[in-house]
DNA sequence: AGTTGTGCTTAACGGTGTAAACTTTACACT
DNA sequence: AGTGTAAAGTTTACACCGTTAAGCACAACT
């Protein structure tokens, strides 16, 4: 009921924001956000054209985290190899501590997204970059080595299986979670011996 | 309107399926698929306690279709090493072959599937096993060695992140699918001299 | 003072899963 | 043949959902 402030699209973000991150996306509902935030429903479409561009400024914001959690890790460690495997690891942790925002930027239902803008993809494909040019520091390449592209995301995507799975409650409780994300972190690692020499 | 056959349930599953496999789980509604089926939504619930039964039904089809495949792709193949790789391949096939089940299999909202009976996990399970098993043929351990199943469980869900991140429309469209898929099965096979000898 | 435009609301459409109560059909037993 | 009962299916209803169209109130500008 409240009218906090005269900025009804910063206030529906951030209210969105924490509806997401405390009940999950399945409950973020339209008109359970204009309650909260004391407007109606039909005054968000002044803000966002529908509910996935709202979840895409959402998911915009998860991909700007997870980059600085990203950097971050790299910044910490030392070598090249232990730079690629703290990256692993900081990306693991990531979507295990921010399971909400997780969800909405990769495991959303494809149907749900379609409209999601080509364009925003970037956000996304820089994080990518930062394995890529990790990968590649490692293997003494330049940064920006084409030929990386698909080991850089096969490693991104065998970690985000495990990282998915986990969220999604898939994998047998029972099993060791720290022991599992170092084995995943391992496996990730293990990508390095296949990639063939460049030329 | 008609009534094809006296068994509902069936029909019910069977037109569900369809609907599943040719619009996606999005659009498998109680009431479309009542009308398709030429009874009321309300009587599927006297066959399925909720729609998430339903889909459960579902799911268990999916990983019955799979188990096949997988024991399939090791009978095809001759030693431990092939047989190994071969299991990889097929399951990456079958989810690109299969994306409707796969989705509902692995890849649906957990909350969603709150409600999916723990003990159904065992057809899951049993999946889990062949790889696990074709693991330790490789490494001629005993078939179902308990120390197998972290190694095991990672090297699902790191093929289960290629697959999944295919579906959902998240990876860079440009890149090679073939090459994609060629270098999740290295990768897949690479946790091979990640894991300790035993004793 | 009158026009324009902005910010928001009300009302409505067509959909969703599901519970409760009611009706019809079918079968068994006296 | 007539009655009791259980099964199978329907009608009605509730409480939600995303979204559109039309309209209202008020500020700023001419």
């Amino acid at each position: 009921m409240t009218r906090p402030t005269t900025d009804l699209r910063s206030s529906l973000l951030t209210e969105a924001r924490r509806m997401l991150l405390s009940d999950g996306y399945k409950s973020l509902s339209m008109r359970k956000l204009a309650k909260s935030v004391g407007c109606t429903a039909t005054s968000i479409y002044l803000y966002f054209s529908n509910k996935d561009a709202l979840i895409h400024a959402l998911i915009d914001e998860g991909m700007e985290k997870l980059r600085v959690v990203l950097e971050g890790a790299l910044a910490d460690a030392s070598t090249a190899k232990q730079r690629l495997e703290a990256i692993c690891r900081a990306y693991l942790d990531f979507g295990l501590a921010n399971p909400e925002y997780y969800e909405a930027m990769f495991m959303l239902h494809p149907q749900r997204m379609e409209r999601y803008p080509a364009e925003k993809y970037r956000l996304a494909r820089r994080n990518l970059d930062l394995f890529r040019a990790a990968l590649a520091a490692v293997l003494k390449r330049p940064l920006n080595d084409e030929k990386l592209k698909i080991p850089a995301t096969v490693m991104w995507t065998s970690l985000h299986g495990t990282v998915s799975l986990l969220i999604a409650q898939r994998v047998d409780a029972r099993l060791s979670r720290n022991a599992l994300l170092s084995q995943a972190v391992e496996q990730a690692l293990a990508i390095l011996p296949t990639i063939p020499k460049s030329k």
